[in-house]
DNA sequence: CGCCACGTTGACACAGGTCAAAACAAGTGG
DNA sequence: CCACTTGTTTTGACCTGTGTCAACGTGGCG
C-alpha cells in the first residue's frame, strides 16, 4: 500500500515506533533484533500456524494481512480477528502454549517472529518491554470486547456497518486519513467472522451502498457518508 | 459456596496459589500486600466501576460473581463477561486508561483491589510478576476468543449449551468435581451476553432440559448427561 | 396479603438462513 | 487471444428460527 521500504531491520522499519523497539533505547536494539527474525515472506493463503500445535512465537505483521480461524470438531468454523501491519499474531496461545487458532495470510505479506523464550528473558533486562507487552495485551482484550459487542447485535446491516468502521479506522492507524481501504478477505470470512451466511453479508452490503454510505469495487470500499454509516451501525437492534 | 475463611489477608487466602501471591516469595509477599487493599465487601447489584470513567486499578475477585457490561449510544446492552472467584477484572482497560464497561456485582461479593501504578513498579522489582500478567492477559484473550467463538454460532441452543459447559468448568477450576452450579445472573443478563433474546433462553433452557442434558431449580443447575449436553453444543449451526 | 420483578409459555411475524441459479472474476491450456 | 474450468459474489425465492408482543405463572419482600 505504502511505499516503505520492507526489507529494512529493526531500526529502520517504518512499524518501529508502533512496535517493540519503541521502547528499547537505540543503544540496546541489538539485543533485541538479535532475538527476531524479521521480513519473512508469505504468499496469500500460507498459513503461519495451525491450531492445536505447540505455541512459542510471536509474529508480527509487517505488511499484507492474515486471518485467525478456529473450527470445533462438529466442523463449524470461526474467524476471531484479522491482522494488519502492526499487529501481533499468537498473543492469545502463550498461556496454554498451543495455538487455538490457525492464522493464515490473506494476501502475499510479510512478518516478523519473535520466540516467546528469549522475550522472557528479554523483558526482565528491560521492564519497558512488559509495559509494552502488558499495553499490547490490554489493547487485544479490548478490541476482542469490541468485536464480541459487535457479534451480539442483531440487525446483520448493524453487524457489517460496524465491521467497516472498525476496520476502515485501523487501516488508518499510522495517521493517514483515506476514506478509502481494501478489504483482503473474502466475503465468506467476513461471514463467519460476523457470524453471518454470506448471502445476508452481499445483501447488506447492498443495502449500505443504496443508503450511500459507501461505494465499492470488489475488494475496494470508499466511504462516503461516515455519519450515516454510523447511524447504521448504530440502528436499534431489529 | 466453599466454606473458606474470607477475611484472610493474602498469605492465608485460599486463592493465593492462584492469585499474584503464587509468583513472589514469601518473604517478598509485604511488599505486595502494601499495595493490595483486601477484602472488600460489595452487595449485590453493587457497581464496581462505571463504563467511560478513568481506569487505574484492578480489582480480584474474591467471593461472589461481577459482569461486565457495555452499553453503546444507542442503547442497546452487551455483557462481555462474567467473573467468577480468581477472576481479575479490569483488564481491557489498562492500555486505554479508561473503563470500557461498567462492572457490577451479581450477588454479595467480595474483591481485592491492585492500582496499576504501584503494579508497575512492583512488576520492575519482581519479573516473574509479569510473566504472571501475561499469562493472566493471555488466558483472557484465548476466553474471550472462545466466548466470540460461541456467539458466532446460530443455534441458540447450542449456544447456551457452550455457555453452560463453560460455566460448569469455570466453577470448578479449583480441583472440585461438582456437577451442579449456580447462576447468579438473570436470564436477561445471559440473553444480552449471548445476543439472544431472554425468551429464546428461557426455551432453550427448556429445550436443554427435555434432551436430559440438565436439571435445574431456579438458579442451580445440575449437570446429568455431560455428553449430551456437549453433542448439543457442537449440534451443526441450524 | 398484595406488589413487583423475574421467568416461562404461547401466538405470530419477519430477518436472515438455505437452496438454486445467474453473473462475474481469475486462472489454465490450447 | 479465446474457450473452458473453477471459484467467488450477487440475486432471487422460499422457509424456518428466533424476535416480538402478550399473557400467565412464580417467588421475594414490604
Amino acid at each position: 500500500m505504502a511505499p516503505h521500504n520492507l526489507t529494512t531491520q529493526c531500526s529502520q522499519c517504518f512499524l518501529a515506533k508502533k512496535c517493540i523497539p519503541s521502547v528499547i533505547e537505540f543503544s540496546d536494539l541489538p539485543q533485541f533484533t538479535n532475538i527476531v527474525t524479521t521480513n519473512i515472506s508469505l504468499k496469500n493463503n500460507d498459513v503461519l500456524f495451525k491450531q492445536g500445535t505447540p505455541a512459542s512465537v510471536l509474529y508480527i505483521v509487517k505488511s499484507g494481512a492474515f486471518k485467525t480461524q478456529s473450527s470445533t470438531t462438529s466442523g463449524s468454523e470461526h474467524i476471531a480477528h484479522f491482522f494488519l501491519p502492526g499487529d501481533i499474531i499468537g498473543l492469545e496461545s502463550a498461556a496454554r502454549g498451543k495455538y487455538q487458532n490457525s492464522a493464515t495470510a490473506l494476501e502475499d505479506s510479510m512478518v516478523c517472529k519473535v520466540a516467546y523464550r528469549p522475550l522472557v528473558k528479554l523483558r526482565q533486562k528491560f521492564p519497558a518491554l512488559s509495559d509494552f507487552a502488558i499495553k499490547v495485551y490490554s489493547s487485544g482484550l479490548a478490541s476482542a470486547n469490541e468485536t464480541q459487542n459487535n457479534i451480539a447485535i442483531q440487525a446483520a446491516t448493524s453487524r457489517l456497518a460496524t465491521f467497516l468502521i472498525r476496520y476502515h479506522r485501523r487501516s488508518n492507524q499510522f495517521g493517514s486519513h483515506r476514506n478509502d481501504f481494501t478489504l483482503p478477505m473474502s466475503r465468506h470470512d467476513i461471514s463467519i467472522h460476523l457470524g453471518l451466511a454470506v448471502e445476508t453479508i452481499s445483501r447488506s452490503f447492498t443495502a449500505i451502498i443504496q443508503a450511500g454510505c459507501i461505494t465499492k469495487e470488489g475488494k475496494n470500499v470508499t466511504i462516503q457518508d461516515m455519519p450515516s454509516l454510523i447511524k447504521l451501525a448504530n440502528a436499534p437492534p431489529r
